[in-house]
DNA sequence: TCTATTTTGTACCAAATAGTACAAAATAAT
DNA sequence: ATTATTTTGTACTATTTGGTACAAAATAGA
């Protein structure tokens, strides 16, 4: 190895990045945006990433899902109760600031932005939130096995209501970003795990 | 009266324009593409709207959200039973085409795209929806009164709770555009109006 | 120290875009 | 027919944008 050092790490930027585009969606956010966010040039940045804007928004969502679903994985083995821990998982929701209410769920978001205006990234989009219905359905399926699911709607079915249920809250959460509304309303939405 | 005449009608425009917000969204949306999409020049778009695409969206959007509103009010005043009515509004969903899946609620899309970065627009999104909600509880209020509602949650929070399924759907509809596929989430959603 | 290699910063470019200016067109009223 | 009025179509402009080119900088290894 030899050359001039690189003075920043991909992930990190990859991190800015996201959090850039999760505030200001895809289209409204320009590379002038990103790179100052990045704190990189233009000849860095496109020499890290040749395929521009879109490169990056890509590996910032998908960097964005792996961690996502790492946490949740590691969070859902550890728990005693995984349907309790995805009881704790929803009213964690009602606990952010109005900030992070305003910029809902980056996977709703780009679902909602791209559908028809770039399909492929919309279905990798789209993917990720699949996975995050899978884990509910794992964590459903394990409550049953153990005992502390109690329903007798069919896990699957189950899955996808809560991530409905996730889908809307990336939308309600902005237009009542207040904690106690939201409050009442996740915990109403839990009463289906009985 | 006199002068040149129009020979195009506002409303007719604006439903045209409408329709191309609804599909790209605000930001993907270029003024050349509404021009297409209404069938006039420069000259005319911007003696009749002089705020430009900005004040074009907000008068679509107002549009729909009126007609969309009226729609649901004289539907459901028609109606026999106003839970029924409920019933009917979220089964529709699941006969829609897939180009329709994907599209979304435009209030919905127009809240995930521009809360950072048009929020004064934004919150006129987010009070159409909240108009959606006020129609709910109407027709909650009105079951309660005349005995076609029998679950003993809080109207108002269960016309929140409905009103966050909506969401949801304008997300997850477009995740998974299958009319069989929604007609069970929905079903099963709601089962909590008893 | 010299060379090969990689990254960086900037200058530059071509395309797209929103918006304006204005003359010509089409009407109603006198 | 003439005038006043309003709309239309187009030519033009200024700005923003994504992206490229390339020389200078900074390293590792010989």
């Amino acid at each position: 190895m030899s050359g001039r050092p690189k003075i920043f790490d991909d992930q990190e930027v990859l991190n800015k990045a996201a959090d850039v585009f999760w505030r200001q969606g895809y289209e409204a956010t320009s590379t002038e945006d990103l790179l100052e966010a990045m704190g990189i040039g233009k000849g860095s940045f496109y020499l890290a990433f040749k395929g521009g804007k879109k490169e990056l928004y890509e590996k910032a969502l998908a960097l964005r899902s792996d961690q996502a679903m790492a946490q949740f994985r590691k969070e859902l083995d550890a728990a005693d109760d995984p349907v309790e821990y995805i009881r704790e998982f929803f009213r964690r929701i009602a606990h952010s600031t109005r900030a992070k209410h305003q910029n809902g769920c980056i996977f709703g978001n780009a679902v909602a932005e791209l559908s028809n205006i770039e399909n492929p990234m919309m279905k990798r989009a789209a993917t990720h939130l699949q996975g995050l219905e899978g884990l509910f359905l794992d964590a459903l399926l394990r409550g049953k096995q153990e005992g502390t699911l109690h329903s007798k709607m069919e896990p699957a079915l189950l899955a996808r209501l809560l991530l409905n249920n996730w889908n809307g809250l990336g939308i309600t959460r902005r237009i009542y970003p207040d904690n106690e509304a939201l409050s009442e309303l996740i915990e109403i939405q839990l009463k289906i795990l009985g």
